[in-house]
RNA sequence: GCCGACGUAGCUCAAUGGUAGAGCAGGGGACUCUUAAUCCCUUGGUUGUGGGUUCGACUCCCUCCGUCGGUGCCA
């Protein structure tokens, strides 16, 4: 780290000079106690981080010095890069090999500073790309042209006034006409060649991985688009968004360890939602009979490669439909997001991975074929924890011990199956066991009218055809609850409120979570959660 | 939680027990079509932290911190 008196501000009041040749001795040994304004500071004997914020201060200083405001309160632009660029393409089509002239670009100067004497190259970034400028002193002028090469570093936001031309290099670039600084920087950037590329680094000052590594950048533009795609195919389905409590006095809705905090106006504990369900479920009791919601949930449990305790999660119900109804939403859902923010159905993943067809129709497959077609087991047959635990042993599979049937299901799918769904797959008609919110197939009742969407081998979200019968619903909390005594700590207290609710009566729902950060994961060819996050959570440096 | 790897200049990386280096960035100079510009000169280090072994530690050992990978947990 850089002496504490070079973090901006303190030795901005400080006189920086230089003392060429330099003393062998260094004038300012690295001191926790920042020196009074006006300190001389020897740039020449500094070295280190303290060396590069010096050299950026002293030219600070010099813009400051000739009246010029560093960090001015307004600008003008005209064009976006790539509409500058656009826009020379045009009049070069139509057989003119300069203009538009008076384009203003705004944005941060990338890359190396090429100078050449009487001229200099350098590019200009903005969100739509990059643009180069040619900066000459025959066309600004002496004073203007020395003035930039002075004071401009790379990482400099600027505007630059000139008119769009073709190099002979074939580049389109800006013929400036004037430079002005619009924010000093005084750090400097990542290297410009094979940008920034420690994990960590990365994660803790996203900016920087965004900044110099355009593929992060477009990523997270991507992801926007995402988001934006499914709150425009739900509002064209009728459905309505709303806000639920993001702090609950009693979580629910999901099995997983709950954040605790506490809440002082109403001196009590409440939890950090694990899911929004119970909630969004009052909302059809009240008479809303589509609704969604998008929002944080959070879960205080691990990290890996497809799990974030802090996710964004998509919630929707929708009343008067079943949970086909919902498989048929979801695949019209995912495919008219990625021809919105890809353009197309088809998604490639890395690393030699699969091509994935997201188009309608998605495989259908009951839990109990998928087991069947997998180990050979059929589940129906072995419907007792001692039954299945002997076909398992039976064909030599490897399955973790569960304590109970549904939960070695569970297991299975989650060994056998999931890994074969790789192209986009409805897993469907669970175990009720594993499925307490989820209403009894009629023909049936060992299933529930559930189905998991997956892709690329990892749950993209979880469906059903909503419980309504508030009898049962209260049956099925008191057997979670009963787990929970026997040492299940995933599991949510009764929600004696919710149930009440229900009392009064919800119409038959149709109900869906997604997963949106995996969604993003499966479009944007990602395979790491934490790439898809801006801002991931990381353990506070000493 | 467990196992393994990693942490060296602003960035990307070398240096396997014997004086901590390179490229880029930075500083000075030359250069009016460059784009990893080029050329000459050049500054820059508490090797993550704390301890230990040794005549001598970036290197070997231990502690702690952080990150990654695997694994466990995660409707």
């Amino acid at each position: 780290m850089s002496p504490p008196f070079f973090d901006a501000g303190s030795a901005v009041s400080c006189v920086l000079v230089r003392t060429l040749p330099r003393p062998k001795e260094r004038s300012m040994a690295p001191n926790d106690d920042p020196p009074p304004a006006g300190t001389e500071i020897d740039i020449d004997a500094l070295g280190g981080m303290a060396q590069l914020l010096a050299a950026r201060l002293e030219r600070l200083q010099a813009i400051r010095a000739a009246g010029i405001d560093p960090y001015p309160p307004r600008v003008e632009r005209t064009h976006m890069t790539a509409d500058a660029v656009a826009a020379f393409d045009t009049i070069e089509a139509a057989g003119g090999d300069e203009g538009p002239a008076g384009v203003k670009l705004c944005g941060r100067l990338v890359g190396a500073l090429r100078r050449m004497g009487g001229s200099m190259f350098v590019h200009l970034q903005d969100q739509s790309g990059t643009v180069q400028l040619h900066l000459r002193r025959d066309r600004m002028g002496e004073a203007d042209f020395g003035a930039a090469i002075d004071r401009l570093d790379p990482g400099d936001f600027v505007q630059a006034d000139g008119t769009m031309f073709r190099t002979r290099a074939g580049e389109v670039s800006l013929a400036v006409d004037r430079v002005t600084m619009l924010a000093k920087s005084l750090r400097p950037l990542p290297e410009k060649w094979r940008g920034l590329t420690d994990v960590e680094t990365r994660l803790r000052q996203r900016y920087l991985d965004m900044l110099s590594n355009e593929s992060v950048r477009q990523r997270f533009i991507q992801r926007s688009l995402i988001v934006r795609a499914m709150r425009t195919f739900l509002d064209g389905r009728g459905f309505l968004e709303v806000e639920t409590p993001t702090l609950q006095p009693i979580y629910g809705g999901g099995a997983a360890r709950p954040f605790e905090t506490h809440y002082h106006a109403l001196g009590q504990t409440m939890y950090l939602r694990i899911a929004d369900e119970l909630y969004l479920k009052r909302c059809l009791v009240g008479g809303l009979e589509r609704v969604y919601e998008i929002c944080k949930d959070f879960r205080n449990e691990g990290i890996d490669r497809t799990h974030m305790p802090e996710f964004t999660m998509m919630e929707c119900y929708w009343a008067y439909a079943d949970y086909n109804d919902v498989m048929a939403l979801v695949e019209e859902m995912v495919a008219a997001i990625a021809l919105a923010a890809n353009g197309t159905t088809r998604v490639t993943l890395p690393d030699g991975g699969p091509e994935i067809e997201l188009a309608p129709p998605w495989r259908r497959w009951t839990v109990r074929d998928a087991v069947q077609d997998t180990t050979g087991i059929d589940i129906a047959a072995a419907d007792t924890l001692a039954a299945l635990r002997a076909a398992i042993a039976e064909r030599g599979l490897h399955v973790a011990p569960q304590p109970t049937w549904a939960k070695t299901v569970d297991e299975l799918v989650g060994d056998y199956v999931e890994p074969q769904c790789v192209q986009p797959t409805f897993l469907m008609d669970h175990p009720v066991a594993l499925s307490p919110l989820a209403k009894r197939k009629p023909d049936d009742p060992r299933w529930a009218e559930r189905f998991e969407p997956i892709v690329a081998g990892f749950e993209l979200g979880n469906s059903f055809s909503e419980l309504n019968d508030p009898i049962e619903q209260r049956e099925r909390f008191e057997e979670m609850a009963r787990q929970k005594a026997a040492g299940d700590d995933e599991q949510p207290p009764i929600d004696d409120d919710f149930i009440e609710a229900l009392a009064h009566g919800m119409p038959p729902t149709g109900g869906l979570g997604i997963g949106v950060d995996r969604l993003v994961m499966v479009l944007t060819g990602t395979m790491n959660i934490r790439e898809v996050v801006l801002f991931p959570a990381m353990r506070t440096e000493e």
